[in-house]
DNA sequence: CTTACCATGTAAGCTGTTACATGATTGT
DNA sequence: ACAATCATGTAACAGCTTACATGGTAAG
């Protein structure tokens, strides 16, 4: 048996309110998506099986005269779901899958000048993506002390503030390590 | 279609040296398993599939009197398809997924002296995780200078280095995360 | 003798991606 | 008109995990 763990964000996402698949898809493409994401084929699947676990409910809401946005609200049942699940403390750690540092691996296979254009694509990623966080970040808390964070933006200055931190620190190692590809003769 | 990574891990792992299937679930209980990883039952149907392509041969090693290792070697074939995937660059970065943070997202459901204990459940995880890797680097490259580090052992270096880079990172954004929570009311 | 490890494989099921398919709404 | 975005869904396939299944070897 899986973990289920797309039906946990999903029951997050919803604790928050209601939501279409269509906006729970838009979630996945903000900030908690750096952690866990899922296309719109999944999610609406996943949808309709919470529905028949009866832990959400549906109804529907109109845009505009004819279109439809079938809308999602958690259960109470869905809440004391959610609720057991946040609590259950993870004994183990995923292996976090990175291509480039696999590829890096059999870097003995690479001609020097690729190992260099491999580094600096790697790092005009990671720095576009870190500077798009430290928007995000500016944009929502700005000069704001973590102890005034309102209650209900904490999740979202934690996830923010780690996605800020893994950045600056693939970015930095990402710069040291081509420091080393470019001193060394090989 | 999919992006055959493991195809191309196990092509890599190839090229250090022949290998068996046994062999290669191995490896990926090593350093290189922090950055990719696959079960026994996915690596063996794989290899057949690799031996379908001609991308791998495959000849048989006695261990005792009775058990056969099924080992594999590289074709000229498959050092070729390697090559070819190593250099080509990545566009995109995967969603690094990350269950402890998405459950951080929907801290406002947790329980204060909850989100203690998974704080510290994952501290402990990770410490653990750092002591190892570090403990790892000290065996295979004690005071060495990166630039003197031999070719043959360049990929895992970074491998090693990035890892720790990783859990150093990941251990720090805890601590610093935890002190916010004890010092909030909420 | 018994435990841990060596060694390979298949089956069932769940998770996730890509592609196919359709139609409405909003802004230019 | 046209494009971008809103909105929902299914089908086929690929990736991955868990469980089932079997047997050999080495050390205490």
């Amino acid at each position: 048996m899986g973990k289920r763990i797309l039906k946990h964000a999903i029951l997050g996402l919803l604790s928050k309110k209601d939501m279409s698949g269509y906006d729970i898809t838009g979630e996945f493409k903000e900030e908690i998506g750096q952690f866990w994401s899922a296309k719109h084929s999944q999610i609406y699947i996943e949808l309709k099986k919470l529905l028949s676990e009866n832990l959400i409910s549906q109804y529907i809401e109109m845009s505009g005269e004819k279109l439809e946005r079938k809308m999602y609200r958690l259960t109470s049942e869905g809440k004391k779901e959610l609720e057991q699940w946040l609590v259950v403390p993870d004994e183990t750690i995923e292996t976090e899958k990175d291509v480039f540092i696999l590829k890096l691996y059999f870097i003995k296979h690479i001609p020097k000048d690729k190992v260099e254009a491999l580094f600096r694509n790697q790092f005009n990623i990671r720095s576009a993506k870190l500077a798009y966080l430290r928007e995000q970040y500016q944009q929502i808390f700005g000069e704001q002390h973590p102890l005034e964070i309102d209650a209900d933006q904490l999740g979202h200055y934690f996830v923010l503030t780690k996605a800020i931190s893994r950045e600056e620190s693939y970015v930095k190692w990402l710069e040291q390590s081509l420091e080393i590809i470019k001193k060394r003769e090989y």
